[in-house]
RNA sequence: GGAGAGGUGGCCGAGUGGCUUAAGGCGGCGGUCUUGAAAACCGCUGUAGGGUUACACCUACCGGGGGUUCAAAUCCCUCCCUCUCCGCCA
């Protein structure tokens, strides 16, 4: 959500940084209900002090027993006062929902290190790490290797749950949790804590990170209770500190979580339908952060960082790109995305996506800091990233560790939690 | 699922319709005293909105929402959460 008082006085500016994003807004009958949500609320304070003063002045009388009649006067004016009131208040009710609904609906201001351009294609790369493997025969896609293998079955789980769902068994299980276990292990010795939330929240934490109002058609939700299937740890782990006033010295907060994540995928029939890339559940490992608004964007150079790491010690080919700003999320002040490269396509295909948010989540759910010696509050900036989505190295690993005999090498830094050296 | 008890400021905790602008304590900040510190004493110490050049001032907030009343932390309705006991259960 976008400050208020900021789009008061400056409804140009952030017209203009909202078409960048390709989002077309008029602030003209906005401006005007809010005009009015303030007049409205003037009036009923001065109302409210009137009944307030008059209230005091009652009780006075009737302690000190003066003329009843008087008494009377007085209550039946504030009766009148109070009928006035309550259909005030009903019509500022209504004016502070649509401004509120108004604001729910605005995406994120891009950082104006964000580059300018309409879609994907416009993303701009970063760096790259890493060569894509030769080899000497033609790769395979990843669905065919697990499928000869025996550690992936699309079948059977089409037939227990529907498309978009995969069952892993033996290794390809294994590997599945190895890769959970190694990420956390690695996450946590940086300064991460580990965090196991619940994977149904409520509609006040999906509306906390931006998923909601706007984006419902994109989340599972529960028949007959207020639970929503979480698209991303992001989503419990940032809401652990909403309606929180943090102290200054507890930032920046770090936290990695594990979660299985579900996505309806509404909008994306024809894409990806074969294999793991695009399932309605998957596993990932999250990253989040709580920090000083001054720190926010190191904060995100690091986080990014913390997640290509994981890429080199799986020596898994990867590049990052910065998306533009017809490409950022709805949230998002700015992005960078990790592609790694898979063999079977290609092509180089998003694993993680890390972002700053700045104030714009903190600002929905309220998540506040105090300086130390100074007064008031401030609102943290959170940040987040995969770190990394588990299926997608699935993906990745099996693609590029493949042998001409089917089998699959087993990356050095797995091998302890695997218990074996190559996958046949 | 059944029965009961609760939810008050950063924390503890009093408060069942009107001098409550939420008592008191703890913690925090400042001061006095002291070579320094502790103790003691004194003062200050919530959030948000409106308003003002800046103050002043005004409004709201006692789990959320709604209602009764001239007036609600206090009464009523409803929802959420926590605890205890019982039942069921991994």
């Amino acid at each position: 959500m976008l400050d208020i008082k900021f789009i008061r006085a400056n409804p140009e500016k952030v017209k203009e940084a909202l078409e960048k994003r390709g989002y077309q807004i008029s602030f003209g009958e906005f401006l005007s209900i809010e005009e009015q949500r303030l007049s409205l609320l003037r009036e009923i304070e001065n109302k409210r002090a009137i009944r307030n003063k008059v209230s005091e002045e009652i009780a006075h009388l009737k302690k000190t027993k003066a003329q009843i009649s008087n008494i009377d006067e007085l209550i039946a004016e504030m009766r009148e006062l109070g009928q006035q009131l309550s259909s005030l208040e009903d019509k500022l009710r209504e004016v502070e929902e649509r401004v509120a609904d108004f604001l729910l609906f605005i995406p994120n201001i891009p950082h104006q290190s964000v580059p300018y351009g309409k879609d994907e294609t416009d993303n701009v790369e970063v760096r790259r790490w890493g060569d894509p493997p030769q080899f000497d025969f033609m790769p395979l896609n990843h669905w065919d290797i697990g499928e000869i293998l025996g550690i992936i079955d699309f079948e059977r789980a089409g037939k227990i749950a529907g498309s978009r769902f995969a069952v892993m068994k033996g290794l390809g299980a294994k590997l599945e949790r190895a890769l959970i276990n190694f990420m956390l292990d690695w996450h946590t010795s940086k300064g991460y804590k580990e965090v196991l939330p619940p994977i149904l929240v409520n509609r006040v934490s999906m509306t906390g990170t931006g998923q909601l109002p706007k984006f419902e058609e994109d989340l599972f939700r529960i028949t007959d209770s207020d639970f929503y299937l979480i698209p991303t740890a992001e989503v419990p782990v940032t809401n652990l500190h909403r309606e929180e006033i943090l102290s200054e010295d507890e930032l920046p907060i770090y936290y990695a979580s594990y979660t299985p994540c579900f996505r309806r995928e509404a909008g994306s029939h024809g894409k990806d339908v074969r294999g793991l890339i695009r399932q309605h559940q998957f596993n990932k490992v999250e990253l989040v952060k709580f920090v000083k608004p001054e720190d926010s964007y190191e904060e995100l150079e690091s986080l990014t960082r913390d997640a290509e790491e994981i890429l080199q010690m799986l020596k898994l080919p990867y590049r990052v790109v910065s998306l533009c700003t017809g490409d950022l999320g709805f949230s998002s002040a700015k992005t960078y995305d990790i592609e790694v490269w898979l063999p079977g396509q290609e092509k180089y295909r998003e694993i993680s996506s890390c972002s700053n948010f700045e104030d714009f989540q903190a600002r929905r759910a309220n998540i506040r800091f105090r300086r130390r010696g100074k007064k008031g509050t401030e609102y943290v900036h959170t940040l987040n990233g995969s770190g990394l989505a588990i299926g997608r190295t699935v993906v990745a690993i099996l693609e590029n560790y493949q042998q001409k005999d089917g089998s699959v090498i087993v990356p050095e830094v797995l091998r302890p939690y695997m218990g074996v050296d190559i996958i046949r």
